[in-house]
DNA sequence: TCGTTCATAATAGTATTACTATTATATTTG
DNA sequence: CAAATATAATAGTAATACTATTATGAACGA
C-alpha cells in the first residue's frame, strides 16, 4: 500500500490534546513507539520519554493523562489503521469466500509497511500490539474505559469481520467469538514463537501462524 | 473431586523460601489470592498484603523477591493443579476421542471447587487466572524467566493435552498451536464476557464459551 | 538446660515512579 | 502590537518497591 494520505482519525476522548495537532505531539507517539519497544511497557516512563524528545514530562502530560492513557491510544490508532486495510482489502470483491479470506489474511500476516502513514512506524507499533495489547484492557477499570469508548476501533475491527462470516455462514453462531479468538490467538502465537516457542508449531520457512489461523477458520464454517 | 490430600508441588526455584512450608507462608498464598482479586494485580503490594496479614513487608520479601515472582508461583501452582485434573480425568479411559474430549473439558469448564486443596481457594485463583496471567509473561525478562523453568507447568499441560490431539489425528499439524490458542482464547472470552460483551456472542443459560471451544477443535481435527 | 540457629517483628531508610504546581519564555493569532 | 497559548525549566510530593538493621522469640540438638 502505498502513501496515500490517509488520515487515521482516533477519538477526541483518547487524549487530553490532540497529539496529531502539534510537532511535539507527533514526537510524543513517534518516540514512544520507540521506547516501548526498547524498554517495555513497565520500564516505559514519561520522564524516560521527555529526555528522549528533549522536552520536560509536565509537557507530556498535558496530552496524554498517564502512559496507560498513551497505550490506549497507540491501540486505538492501530485498530483504526487496521479497520482502514481492511475496508480497503475488501472493497470491490464480490464472493463472500473471497471477501472473508482477505480480511483474515488483514488480520493474521505479520506487518510489513514501508512507513506510509505520516510519523506512525506500523510495523513496530504492530510489536507494541502483539506484547503489550492486552495490558491495555486488563485493568481494574476497564468497565469505565470501555464506557468512555477507548476500546471502540477495536470493537470495530470484530464486529466488521464477523459480517463477514455471517455472509459466508449465516448461521454461524459464534462469529465475534472465532474472529476475536483468531485475532488475539495470533498474537499470542506470535509471542510464543519468539519466547515460549514450546506451546506453539513453528516450522521454519513458511508462515505457520497464518496458515494455521486461516485454515482454523474455514474448517470451523464448514 | 474431594480432598485427597493431594500435594501440589511447585518449583524450588519460584520462591525464595517455601510459602508451603509455614503458617505465615500459607497465609500470603492465600491472603495474596483473595487481596489479587479485589486489588487488581497493579493495586496489589506487599505492604497492603502485609497490613492484612499482620505481618511486615520485609517478612514477605524473605518467600518472594517481588510481587511479579508470586504471581508467577500462583500461576505455576495454578497449572500444576491442572495438570493433576487432567491425568485424574483420562486414566482407565480408553477411547482417543473420548480422552480428548474429557482433557478439553478440564481446560474450558469454569472452574467450581468446594476448596478442595488446603489453603488455596482455587476458583478465586482461577479468575486470577483469568484477568492476569498474562502478565506472568508479557515482560521485558520473559526469556530468562523461561529458561529459570518460570512456565514449566503450563508447558507441561498444552504438551499432555497436545499428545491426545495427535493420538486421535496423528496428522494435525499444529496441536500445540490448537490448545494453547483454546486455553488463551478461553480466558478472553471468559474476560470479554464480562467486560467487553461485543467481543464475544454471550447466550443466556447454557456454556457458550465451552461448547465453542469443543466445536472448534472437533472442526479443526476433522 | 544452655546455647545456637532460625523465623519473624519492628523500624528506618532509599531510589524511583507518577504525578502536580509554579513561573518564565517563546510563538502564534486576531 | 496585545493577548492568548504552548512549551520549558524547575521544584516538590505521595506512593511504590524495595534493602538494611536490630530485637525478640521459638525450636532443636548436645
Amino acid at each position: 500500500m502505498k502513501n496515500l494520505h490517509v488520515h487515521i482519525k482516533v477519538d477526541d476522548n483518547l487524549y487530553s490534546r490532540n497529539p496529531d495537532s502539534s510537532e511535539l505531539g507527533r514526537k510524543i507517539i513517534s518516540t514512544s513507539i520507540t521506547l516501548i519497544n526498547e524498554l517495555g511497557f513497565e520500564g516505559f516512563t514519561f520522564k524516560k520519554l521527555g529526555e528522549q524528545i528533549g522536552s520536560p514530562e509536565s509537557s507530556i502530560y498535558r496530552y496524554f493523562e498517564n502512559k496507560h492513557a498513551l497505550l490506549i491510544y497507540l491501540v486505538a490508532w492501530y485498530w483504526s489503521w487496521v479497520d482502514y486495510k481492511l475496508v480497503f482489502s475488501i472493497v470491490n470483491i464480490e464472493s463472500p469466500n473471497e471477501r472473508l479470506k482477505r480480511a483474515i489474511d488483514v488480520l493474521v500476516q505479520p506487518v510489513k509497511v514501508d512507513h506510509s502513514i505520516s510519523y506512525v512506524d506500523e510495523t513496530l507499533l504492530s510489536e507494541i500490539i502483539i506484547r503489550e495489547s492486552v495490558k491495555a484492557y486488563h485493568t481494574k477499570n476497564v468497565d469505565n474505559e470501555n464506557k468512555n469508548g477507548n476500546f471502540k476501533d477495536y470493537k470495530q475491527v470484530v464486529q466488521r469481520v464477523s459480517e463477514l462470516v455471517l455472509d459466508v455462514n449465516p448461521t454461524f453462531e459464534y462469529p465475534h467469538m472465532l474472529i476475536s479468538t483468531v485475532i488475539e490467538g495470533m498474537h499470542q502465537q506470535r509471542y510464543f514463537a519468539e519466547h515460549l516457542p514450546s506451546l506453539t508449531d513453528i516450522k521454519s520457512g513458511e508462515d505457520a501462524i497464518s496458515s494455521f489461523y486461516h485454515q482454523l477458520i474455514i474448517s470451523a464454517l464448514k
